[in-house]
DNA sequence: CGGGATTGATACGCCACCGTATCGAAATGA
DNA sequence: TCATTTCGATACGGTGGCGTATCAATCCCG
């Protein structure tokens, strides 16, 4: 926001300030995805970039403001990565469903899936956080129902198999299984055909 | 546990000490729904009672206590439900199911889903809320896997059923939807139709 | 080179919360 | 009734986090 300075200097002052500010952003989320939102504390993300907060209040006016940019920042990345995700340019619309339910699927104990539930339950008591969930949300039930239009569905129903799309998605992630991930894997495997049969 | 006192005056002490152990941790049941784990402050919960901490501490060993209180009362109860609610004397299996989709769907910003996924999120960063989830979930696909079976479906087949299940309905409680209940209640029933379809 | 801006360390006051200690009031029982 | 326990209010010290103020060092440009 007012990061965006357009007085001297573009080319390099700027960038060094975005650069900086963007590191806090960056050890907000690591600290998002470990412990959640009442994890990112000030000092606590000092220490970790190893410096002291002297320079927080620089660039952000109070803990609520980085918050706020990490949301911003979070649903732009989200809606831009969905968007791409689901361009067929060449593949077939179920190959694309295929590759997502994988993406989603596989490299799941990433970071980004915490940070995905952190801030939904950040969601549940916040506002702001609600309408950035939100506007993914719409956003990728909008294209993935698109991909599923493109498969030959009717819109209700290309619809509801999106959504059942991203229950299955976040909700395979709540789950604590205690068996393996063999046993975890050969779920999601058989599950997925469910979200993909007739297609 | 320790509760168990087999001393003297077990009709009165005793009850009556449970009954106000029982308070502290139903206060602590509508903080996290409201606000997560982070929210259970000890004296935010005497402040809602409308006392002084002075007597948590009385009952309770520290604030680590409580929570270790509130997790073995969840899943004791979240168990002895899901035992109840599938157990099939009379009805089919495929009613069984419906009716327990209906409950889930039905009655959602429940304070019961609240606590859910608060504990869940808990759950990432604490071992103990992570067992007390992992034992829950076991026994939820378990009976609900045997509700599936019942209905015809190879044993694998029923498995990834009831981990479908049990996706569709914690992410559905994820997903932050903006058009109203109306569109919502219309894409659950749809995805629901998927999840009893062929039975 | 020298003076204004930028930067980040340090120090400060404030508040929320933890857990402990103490003490008077009520309940209990001989 | 009096002694004993039980209870919960109050007061206390400690910690961690917030946001502000200040100051020395550094950078940048004329």
């Amino acid at each position: 926001m007012s990061d965006a300075k357009g007085d001297a200097k573009d080319a390099k002052g700027n960038t060094k300030a975005d650069v900086r500010s963007e590191s806090w952003i960056e050890a907000g989320f690591e600290e998002i995805a470990r412990t959640g939102v009442e994890g990112v504390r000030v000092e606590v993300l000092a220490k970790n970039l190893g410096v002291t907060k002297g320079g927080f209040y620089r660039r952000f006016r109070d803990r609520a403001a980085l918050l706020e940019a990490m949301l911003q920042h979070w649903s732009a990345g989200r809606i831009a990565a969905i968007e791409k995700q689901t361009s067929l340019d060449g593949a077939t619309a179920r190959d694309r469903l295929k590759a997502l339910i994988a993406l989603y699927s596989e490299r799941m104990n990433t970071e980004g899936m915490a940070v995905e539930l952190a801030i939904r339950q950040w969601a549940r008591s916040d506002e702001l956080a609600a309408n950035a969930a939100a506007s993914v949300d719409a956003a990728r039930l909008k294209n993935v129902g698109h991909l599923y239009r493109a498969t030959g569905l009717q819109a209700e129903e290309a619809d509801a198999q999106a959504f059942l799309f991203y229950c299955f998605v976040f909700g395979q992630s709540l789950l604590f299984l205690e068996r393996g991930a063999r046993k975890r894997a050969q779920l999601v495997a058989k599950s997925a055909e469910t979200l993909l049969r007739e297609l």
